[in-house]
DNA sequence: GCGAGCAGCGTACCT
DNA sequence: ACAGGTACGCTGCTCGCG
């Protein structure tokens, strides 16, 4: 920590990391972690408060409340009266102070009688909403004592965080390791300093290796002691490891406790944390920020960033960094053998040290996408990892209200947010599409339709116009949505102005890449700020519609999906009386058939249908696809069958094939469906050739029944969303699920463990498979178990053989059927030899 | 007693 | 714990038939 120089006045710049308080000398402090050359931690003086919306004549009624806590009298310590915006109009609030940060949430539960406003705000985050202060932001300060002085703005200049990515082996004869026997084996890190231009990585452990980066200690006391020192030396703003909240934080903390070490890598010397509240637990490090990929991941995968069919560091690796080498000739079940052993030692050191480096090298693509999320909300950054899209915005409203001098709406209690998820909104409009082949095909589409929609007509639960206040307006002083909801055009929303905001900053910085070089550090950064900024304007209808929102309106998310199908509807019918054929449609895009027109006409009708649209909206090229096909579905208790939405494929122009919904960009088919499926895909749509299309299924199926196909193809992957005791349901994946778990050693499948299984020929489930399935419909007739799939499933490591006609008739065939039924085939041509059809020719 | 049909569960996809 | 719209497999119940 800076010394205390009362002489001297120094000004300097700094990045703010963090920050949280203190109490000192009775006193609460703000608490600032800044990043300068150095690290250090910088003081402000400041009062929690809360608002509550009381006539000023009961301010001293409510200056004298108070109750006691432990002792201590809790109780304001003055009281103001402020004008503020609340819900849109002027109002007179009391704002209450107090002494520490934690009496408001007791002094809060006093006050009945009257409304009381953003009492859940954390205390750092006031302070940095106050003082319109974000993390990265550019603190000049006068180093008089340890105070601040002053706050300048944005900081534009990159920032260049030290980064350490740790991974750590353990001894697990029993198959999981258990904390409080077994000991960790290593310790493998890799750091990166970019500034000094430091890339180093090593291994700590204590069986002797000839390996230049393994470095060799007594004991697994000394190694954890020595990784104490290296973190103390290296000083990372950042520590990162892959499932670390869960196993090798908690595990080197019980380790270090047995050993009696200080495990005091914080900044200021405190203790690990680990917070258990939330989905995912988090370990908190005071003054360094700790990155778990593993729910980082799942959050990007959920927006939609980076799309991961699993969540392992091997398809995390292979698909974010892009590289396809992998060392993975380590089971982790045999790892304590190998340590015993001995033999094969050299490769469990250099598959830990390469789990560290894949970790960071995860982490160098992903950081700066979290750092510039963080700039953008304002949140520090160890809350903007593993913050939900709803926190993120959160974020920005609280302190773009601040600035507004509005108050921000109260978060819902229980029982309104239960009502509000059981009253789900309409949603968007979907054609359904005639099935079929079809060539040139333009496809069109409304970039951001929701954003643009809330900006045209200042959507905002503030801007609606009340019943009985209809009267003050005139005609034309407001918009109507197609629900009848009127909407103030002046002044404008919170939810549209930000929204303008991202829109306007995302353009300009759109136009910013256009100069840059692609590979330099700065258009990395400004692409990574330009997608933050996309994600949080694609989360703005999701938020005025999600059950627990502050800004929560079901008037405005039903008039913005309203107006949503109102403006696709018409450019259907505007394209249509211009004369193309649409073929399909789904909530922003539509489909047009040239038939005999060209591409040109079809971008002229584009060009004039733009300009009878309001505000920003705009209809886009998406692209031109020569050949397409689309399929039908069964319709529901009937033999008969229309078009399948939301499940397409198309062929572009540089042979490429865009494909939507169909079993093959599903992860819960066997991938020797998928890849079956996909052949078919590529004769019709690329050679035009039904006949190729049949053959190669023939092939398959023939080869599957003489068992010639690896058992690697027929893994069906899926997720288990709950907890193996809650199912109503015997599926697959359950079945599948409880054998494994009573058989392995290690690591348990549960609620969000991605399963791996197989559809055996053996049907070998155990009496009491189910038993602690309480929600389970026991009634298990002696017939239906013996048709039963699901008491087939085994996962992958358990399955030695797989069930042919089941992936024949279950997998392979109706996968390949759903595109040669339009075609006319069915399953009889593809198992028996079947009348040979011709080539099927396009004109 | 049996099989077809159907409802409900469950998952993953599309925008 | 940001939304709704959609397809579809599997289980197990119901019901009509003989």
């Amino acid at each position: 920590m800076e010394k205390n120089s009362e002489k001297k006045i120094k000004i300097k710049s700094a990045i703010l990391l963090d920050t949280d308080y203190i109490i000192k000398n009775d006193e609460t402090i703000v608490r600032l972690l800044l990043k300068a050359k150095k690290t250090f931690y910088l003081y402000d003086k400041y009062l929690p408060y809360f608002y509550v919306d009381a006539p000023y004549s009961e301010a001293q009624k409510i200056l004298a409340l108070k109750t006691i806590q432990k002792g201590r009298e809790i109780k304001p310590i003055k009281i103001e009266q402020v004008k503020k915006i609340v819900k849109g109009k002027e109002k007179e609030l009391l704002k209450v102070y107090f002494k520490y940060p934690s009496d408001v949430p007791i002094f809060r539960e006093l006050i009945k009688t009257y409304e009381k406003y953003e009492y859940d705000i954390l205390f750092g985050r006031r302070y940095l909403i106050d003082k319109g202060l974000g993390p990265f932001y550019k603190i000049k300060y006068k180093r008089e004592g340890r105070w601040i002085k002053e706050i300048l703005g944005f900081e534009e200049k990159d920032t260049k965080l030290r980064i350490i990515a740790l991974d750590i082996e353990t001894y697990n004869p029993q198959g999981m390791p258990r904390p409080d026997k077994d000991p960790i084996l290593m310790i493998s890190y890799y750091f990166l300093d970019e500034e000094n231009n430091i890339e180093k990585g090593e291994v700590l452990s204590y069986k002797k290796s000839s390996l230049p980066y393994v470095k060799v200690f007594e004991n697994e006391k000394e190694i954890i002691e020595n990784f104490v020192k290296i973190i103390k030396e290296l000083d990372p703003e950042v520590l990162v490891g892959f499932n670390s909240a869960n196993f090798d934080i908690p595990y080197i903390i019980e380790r270090a406790k047995k050993h009696n070490i200080k495990l005091d890598i914080a900044k200021d010397g405190t203790s690990i944390r680990i917070d258990k509240r939330g989905q995912y637990q988090k370990i908190l490090i005071n003054g360094r920020v700790h990155i778990d990929l593993y729910p980082v991941l799942r959050f990007f995968s959920f927006i939609g960033t980076y799309k991961l069919n699993r969540y392992t560091l091997e398809t995390a690796y292979q698909s974010i960094v892009q590289e396809s080498e992998w060392k993975k000739e380590i089971d982790r079940l045999e790892i304590y053998k190998i340590w015993d052993e001995e033999k094969n030692l050299d490769k469990l050191f250099e598959y830990s040290l390469f789990d560290a480096r894949a970790t960071l090298e995860i982490t160098k693509k992903i950081l700066p996408l979290e750092v510039e999320l963080s700039k953008v909300t304002c949140l520090p950054l160890s809350d903007t990892i593993g913050a939900t899209s709803s926190q993120l915005i959160e974020s920005l409203i609280l302190h773009h209200a601040t600035k507004r001098n509005e108050v921000v709406p109260n978060k819902p209690d229980e029982q309104t947010a239960r009502e509000r998820a059981l009253n789900p909104i309409e949603g968007a409009f979907v054609k359904t599409p005639n099935p079929g082949i079809y060539e040139k095909i333009m496809v069109f589409d409304f970039r951001g339709l929701y954003p643009s929609i809330i900006i045209s007509h200042n959507i905002d639960p503030f801007t609606i116009i009340a019943k009985e206040e209809e009267h003050k307006y005139k005609e034309g002083e407001y918009y109507v949505s197609p629900i009848g909801v009127k909407f103030l055009k002046e002044p404008k929303g919170i939810i549209p102005y930000i929204l303008e905001k991202i829109l306007n900053a995302r353009s300009e910085l759109k136009n910013m890449l256009k100069k840059l070089q692609p590979a330099s550090t700065e258009y990395k950064t400004i692409w990574a700020r330009q997608q933050s900024l996309k994600i949080l304007a694609n989360s703005y209808y999701g938020y005025l519609a999600f059950a627990r929102s502050r800004y929560y309106s079901r008037a405005c998310a039903q008039s913005i999906t309203a107006w949503g199908r109102y403006f696709i509807n018409k450019t259907i019918e505007d394209a249509q009386k211009n004369g193309f054929e649409v073929l399909y449609a789904d909530t922003d895009s539509v489909f047009l058939l040239l038939n005999n027109k060209t591409k040109q006409d079809a971008l002229n009708w584009m060009e004039k249908y733009n300009s009878s649209l309001p505000g920003t909206m705009e209809l886009e090229l998406e692209a031109y696809y020569p050949r397409g096909v689309f399929v039908s579905k069964k319709i529901e208790k009937k033999e008969e069958y229309t078009g399948a939405k939301k499940k397409y494929a198309l062929l572009d122009e540089n042979g490429g094939i865009k494909i939507r919904g169909f079993e093959l960009v599903r992860r819960d088919w066997a991938i020797i469906a998928k890849e079956t499926q996909k052949k078919v895909l590529e004769a019709i749509l690329k050679e035009g050739s039904q006949q190729k299309a049949i053959d190669v299924v023939k092939e398959t199926i023939k080869q599957i029944r003489e068992n010639k196909v690896p058992i690697e193809k027929m893994i069906i992957e899926t997720q288990l969303t709950k907890n193996l005791e809650d199912y109503e349901a015997k599926s697959p994946e359950l079945v599948a699920a409880l054998k494994f778990n009573r058989k392995t050693k290690g690591e348990k499948l549960t609620r969000g463990s991605i399963i791996r299984f197989v559809i055996t020929k053996d049907l070998n489930a155990p009496e009491d498979l189910f038993k602690n399935c309480k929600r389970l419909k026991q009634a298990q007739t002696k017939k239906s178990s013996l048709t039963n799939i699901s008491l087939k499933a085994e996962t992958v490591e358990y399955a030695k053989n797989y069930d042919s006609e089941y992936y024949i008739n279950h997998q392979v065939i109706p996968a390949v059927l759903r595109i040669l039924k339009e075609l006319g085939i069915n399953a009889d041509d593809l198992k028996l030899g079947g009348n040979q059809k011709g080539l099927f020719q396009f004109d």
